[in-house]
RNA sequence: ACAGGUAGGAGAGGCAAUCGCGGGGGAAUUUUCCCACGAGGAAAGUCCGGACUCCACAGAGCAGCGUGCCGGAUAACGUCCGGUGAGAGUAAUCUUAAAGAAAGUGUCACAGAAAAGAAAACCGCUUGGUAAGAUUGCAAGAUUAAGAGAUUGCAAGAUUACAAGUAAGGAUGAAAAGGCAGGGUAAGAGCCUACCAGCGGUUGAGUAAUCAGCCGGCUUGAUAAACCUCACGCGGAGCAAAACUAAAUAGGAAAGGGUUGAGGUUGCUCGCUGACCUUUCGGGUAAGUUGCUAGACUUGGGCGGCAACGUUCAAGCAAGAUAAAUGAUUGCCAUUAACAGAAUCCGGCUUAUUGACUGCCUGUCAAC
RNA sequence: GUGCUCGUAGUCCAACGGAUAAGACGUAAGCCUCCGGAGCUUGAAAUGUGGGUUCGACUCCCGCCGAGCACA
């Protein structure tokens, strides 16, 4: 259910060229989404965070908080795009609570939620 | 007890549950389940050294670059260990690119007399008596009534100029051609002597750097992290190395050069190799597999060595990604805790870093 | 992964091993003006950082920090 294997995830330059040249984009304090609407991306993601943000543990932190917050409420998203998530400096001090709410804000603006779904964090409940 | 020095290990989360990630193994058989494993002391900087791969299994000379007390360790090193000298500290201890300045060249601002040929005389000191000469003494003596006394000669002579000697003293400077004391001298000077420093020789100790003793002559600025000399070392490129498979209109086209030698082999000259190379135009790929982790390996013990380290025995297998794997939530216990993420692999160096801990040593104070 | 270059006032730049670190623009104060501008005068302001060599270091050497470039 809440699996993310590589083959959902953007590999290569070409693909996150794509997707950067032609998406419409959303932002706030926390992080930018890039969208493309496409079909045949579907659903794909990708995780970017830049060398201004610091060194390689911060970095990789910033994705881990990302592709968690990206997992656990995917299904609740719609499947008919491409999305690529680009953290901030926010991301660097933020727990992963408010790194999720700062993500499903910016969903909801750019309407890649799912209106008949119940919330994410329903979902997550009923499965403990 | 306080202050300091030094060596060292460990390096902040742990346990349980749930949801996930990476490659591996197994079961199942087409998308699921199970199992164990999964970042560091610096993984960093890329500052050195190797292994490995390809180019002659790696060649010669010059150039270039690096290292630089001595001995050892090591695969190797610019690293480490032990020792010597020099410097810092009351001491423990620490720092040290520490060969050669008598092969040659360069530089040493300002100041100062002089800054590198044993050179140089500004002040000072001494001698000469060459020139000038205030003044003093003695003698002669124009003029004069006398007092006075021009002038001349001889002697002494402050002082000035000149000549010569002198580097002990002053002044300048970072540095003034050994230091200090005595003798010596016209005044001075290694001119002579003792001690110290340095130089050369020699004897002893040590593998050696070097140390200690004796003898000798009598003294040589600093800078080589300026050029340089000497000794030693270094072939080049790097896992995007290298090999294989596949795809792309696809082993493309044009011009120029080429077995009378293209291109490669860091720069040049040789030597080696031996068929492609360069430019332009048009068009694409940038995918997968191997390399890829069992190794100068890890842990523990024995033996050798002051030590770095070597050797031997036993046990063990411990990431292998490729937009690149370690996270989230809850509970309990600790506690509010650093710097930080493998990318072919090892040995170092350097830098970043929380709160503590352990061993040894030194100094001061107190008590016995 | 490999190789190279550069860090000087707020900005752009100079500077043989000899210092009080030069210049331009900007800036501060004053003069001038009814006010401002222009002009004139006088200032302030810097060697990225920590060591070493040297009598003396922006300069030479070493370690860091930062910036930029090139190749595969």
């Amino acid at each position: 259910m809440f699996n993310l294997s590589k083959s959902e995830i953007f590999r290569g330059k070409h693909d996150f060229n794509a997707v950067h040249n032609r998406g419409r984009s959303f932002a706030n304090h926390a992080l930018v989404i890039l969208i493309v609407k496409d079909e045949r991306y579907n659903g794909k993601v990708g995780f970017a965070a830049g060398k201004k943000l610091g060194g390689a543990v911060i970095r990789n932190r910033v994705k881990r908080l990302m592709r968690e917050a990206y997992r656990l409420n995917k299904n609740s998203l719609r499947r008919d795009c491409g999305i690529i998530l680009v953290g901030r400096k926010f991301l660097v001090t933020a727990k992963f609570k408010d790194a999720q709410k700062a993500f499903l804000d910016l969903c909801k603006r750019a309407k890649l939620l799912l209106k008949s779904n119940q919330t994410a964090d329903a979902i997550y409940f009923s499965t403990l």
